[in-house]
DNA sequence: CCTCCACAGGAAGCGCAGGAGT
DNA sequence: ACTCCTGCGCTTCCTGTGGAGG
């Protein structure tokens, strides 16, 4: 317990510079991404010469580096080639999801005056191509999270076909995807245009993720606040899950926080410990609360019937490991009792199954087939996190508003 | 063995909001 | 600015499934 203001900001902070921590810094130098880098500056390099880069697409997991990687290189190519042939669009696919606002997001870049909305596709097209053709440039298209765009054969085509409409410069794109599987839905000339030159980013190993944590907090951490093992158990977690260097750096953030909170100095694996507990329930608490509101009162129903306990407890006997096992009538009973409580009109059977299937995707909740011991043929529900926490997220979501 | 139970999940269709085209 | 179109969330209807009960 302070006894004053004063003793708190007197109080020494772990952190020095907390957002080097951050994962959207990037850093003067990427660790393990050497190769990775070359391939990119090579293929983006004729641009510097006036040519045009080939196109190139760039696969890998969340937290790999991949955007910090594409947004390195081209930091580097617009420093070395300060003058103004070669342009960049970096656009984030999420925020952009279609044709229109990709291309709208383009002219918005370079072209200010002429992106007011109301034009059409064809009227952007033409003023980008005078644009880029008056004194042949070389417009670089960064298309981050490309499989959020939803006609995406229709956005390709109309970039690649430019190519042939210009008589002096060019266009290329450079797409990034975390998913590998998303190129089997494109029509195959899209793909074959996209697809000139591939990158896979493989997810960093543990050793990898230590050196990189490492050389972050010799900047972001004061001398001797952090031990080696925090950082070597923030790197050992983040791998054993998905490899991920942005909650590898969560980690050690947030264990740093913990640190100051309490007023303790180094950094060690205990509270790194605490920060993944820290770390895993704000995910799950991000992901209850952006959820729909009937999944949320599903969940409420079973969070509620979990701290109830079963109406039907008699799951096979002796299975003791069994409690709390929920059926899914009594929940959707529960479920339509719950919405009236909330003001909503309750969906029907048919889509709560489906909720049902969408919160056990997202890890929330487990469903298991009834066996033996179940009358008729159901599925046995449980909630994956804790009750009481899920119920009260629930409430306060849906009580104010 | 057949029937019933208590659901699972596919198919079809419907109304609506928002995006595209004019 | 206006209409047309499409995708999405949802309902209705239906067929399937595996054990319980008679």
């Amino acid at each position: 317990m302070p006894d004053s203001f004063k003793e708190i900001l007197s109080r020494e902070s772990v952190f020095v510079k907390r957002d080097v921590l951050s994962p959207h810094y990037i850093p003067g130098k990427l660790p393990h991404r050497e190769k990775e880098i070359e391939r990119v500056m090579r293929s983006v390099s004729p641009a510097l010469e006036g040519g045009k880069p080939r196109n190139l697409f760039i696969y890998g997991k969340t937290g790999t580096g991949k955007t910090s990687t594409v947004k390195y290189v081209l930091n580097k190519l617009q420093e070395e080639e300060s003058g103004k042939s070669a342009p960049i669009s970096f656009i984030n696919c999420r925020l952009y999801g279609s044709r229109y606002k990709v291309m709208q997001k383009i002219v918005q870049d370079h072209i200010p005056d002429f992106a007011k909305p109301g034009y059409g596709i064809s009227f952007f097209y033409e003023r980008l191509l005078d644009w880029i053709e008056k004194d042949g440039k070389q417009l670089i298209v960064v298309l981050d999270e490309v499989d959020m765009v939803k006609d995406l054969d229709d956005l390709l085509y109309t970039l690649t076909r430019s190519n042939d409409d210009l008589k002096k410069g060019g266009v290329s794109l450079l797409g990034i995807s975390n998913r590998l599987n998303f190129k089997e839905k494109l029509d195959p000339r899209s793909m074959s245009s996209l697809l000139e030159t591939e990158i896979v980013f493989s997810p960093y190993n543990s050793r990898e993720l230590a050196s990189i944590l490492d050389a972050r907090s010799k900047t972001g951490f004061a001398k001797g606040a952090v031990e080696e093992s925090a950082i070597n158990l923030a790197s050992a977690i983040a791998a054993q899950e998905t490899g991920d260097a942005r909650y590898a750096l969560k980690l050690l953030l947030r264990g740093g926080e913990i640190a100051d909170e309490r007023g303790e100095r180094p950094v060690t694996d205990k509270h790194v410990e605490e920060a993944r507990k820290s770390v895993d329930e704000g995910v799950a608490t991000d992901a209850i609360s952006t959820l729909p509101d009937h999944q949320q009162i599903v969940l409420y129903a079973i969070s509620k019937l979990t701290l109830r306990g079963s109406r039907y407890s008699r799951l096979g006997n002796g299975d003791s490991d069994g409690e709390n096992y929920l059926l899914s009538g009594e929940v959707y009973e529960d479920y339509v009792d719950s919405s009236k409580k909330f003001h909503k009109m309750p969906r029907s059977a048919r889509w709560f199954r489906q909720y049902l299937n969408d919160l056990e995707m997202l890890g929330l909740i487990t469903m298991v087939d009834s066996g033996k011991g179940q009358r008729g043929h159901t599925r046995f529900i449980k909630i994956a996190y804790s009750a009481e926490k899920v119920r009260d997220i629930v409430e306060k979501q849906l009580m104010g508003g």
